[in-house]
DNA sequence: CAGTTATACGGAGGATGCCTCCGTTTATCA
DNA sequence: TGATAAACGGAGGCATCCTCCGTATAACTG
């Protein structure tokens, strides 16, 4: 056992690794994923080797700003738990989610390494309340026969971190996206068109 | 007006540039939109300097590239023009789309390049091909009561690239690529839910 | 065919960014 | 108030980007 009484980490420690992340939001935020590290550590005021002790890599370090944006968006999706209709649920979480990325346009380059490789990992705790909050909204979509089978929380957000990447900046970015986005929540209902050519189908 | 007859190019450069075009195929299709290019040049054989001179900017060498991947993309749309279930003759190229991309992985990178800025007008041929096949099969999809009013080519183009854009390689990527898009495809049928609370719904 | 010239070639080199390494500084603890 | 573990900063080696320009050569001309 002998003493696992570690010393408390340094308070410059801290403030630095704050003041990268901040920095981090910042510029890459605005330069997209290939920005420069060393502009975020003069940003930050620090020398570039303090970057990248506390964030080895480039993926490191958008992980951890992305983590804290998605608190948000975890709350959201609690939020809307209890509400009465589960497709219009959907909708809105998925709304809010496009809303909120839409003010985070820069980042949008940071998903395709976020949102893939083995972010599960990484983000298990946040995925697992979203998840759990969205596949409840699923299950009574279910159970009132508004949403087919099979769909997952992981569906909804692929397919709405896709259609946001897509889509570049733009004046009519948000409406874009939204119509489309709508287009798939309706897809979501019961075989509203029978699925594929095999299928008999009703006359 | 002068004489506005101008000397024939040069054969060794129409040359290097079809050499420059296979290597960055290549090297580009494995390593991604970040592959060096110096790495092209040397795969085709020439210097760097005739790359640049040939593609002065990153962008240019993607765009011709991918100019010429996309022509069999054309040909597709073409041939399902009298297709006799227009939806399914979407659906079946919306997949063909798919299985192409799945064989230039690496390509995806590009496309985010591609696929923005004012590609309008790079490709504005090539896209009039493509989009007049669509939106011809699309109109037939709204008159036989199959496809709601207001989807465009370009809608389903946006969205098939989005969802092969947002999943990273892996053993499912085509079968969650597709049935992400079925869903959507089903989703374009008249109204096959009411698209917003307000509608009171049938029982 | 030889001379002229427009055109293309190649790669050196300056600029920038990546990341590592290590001598110096500093916060914590006794 | 030391001792020391931890963190700091930035020099420097390496890779890539892209420009620039002296050299080479294909196309034209008489």
């Amino acid at each position: 056992m002998a003493e696992t009484r570690a010393r408390k980490p340094r308070a410059d420690a801290l403030k630095n690794r704050a003041l990268l992340i901040d920095a981090a939001k910042e510029v890459l935020g605005k330069g997209g994923p290939n920005a420069s590290l060393e502009a975020v550590a003069q940003r930050a005021g620090v020398g570039i080797g303090t970057l990248y002790r506390h964030f080895p890599t480039r993926e490191d370090l958008f992980h951890t700003v992305f983590r804290q944006e998605m608190e948000e968006l975890a709350d959201i999706a609690d939020s809307l738990r209890g509400s009465p209709d589960p497709l219009e649920a959907i909708r809105h979480w998925l709304h809010s989610n496009v809303a909120f990325v839409e003010t985070k346009r820069g980042m949008l380059g940071a998903l395709s390494i976020v949102m893939t490789d083995e972010s599960k990992r990484t983000y298990a705790d946040l995925s697992g309340r979203v998840t759990s909050a969205v596949n409840d909204i699923l299950a009574r979509g279910r159970a009132s026969g508004q949403i087919r089978d099979g769909i997952t929380a992981e569906d909804l957000l692929q397919t709405m971190y896709a259609l946001c990447y897509a889509r570049q900046p733009g004046p009519d970015w948000k409406s874009q996206v939204l119509r489309l986005l709508d287009i798939f929540v309706d897809g979501l209902a019961p075989t509203a068109q029978p699925t594929n050519g095999s299928n008999p189908a009703r006359a």
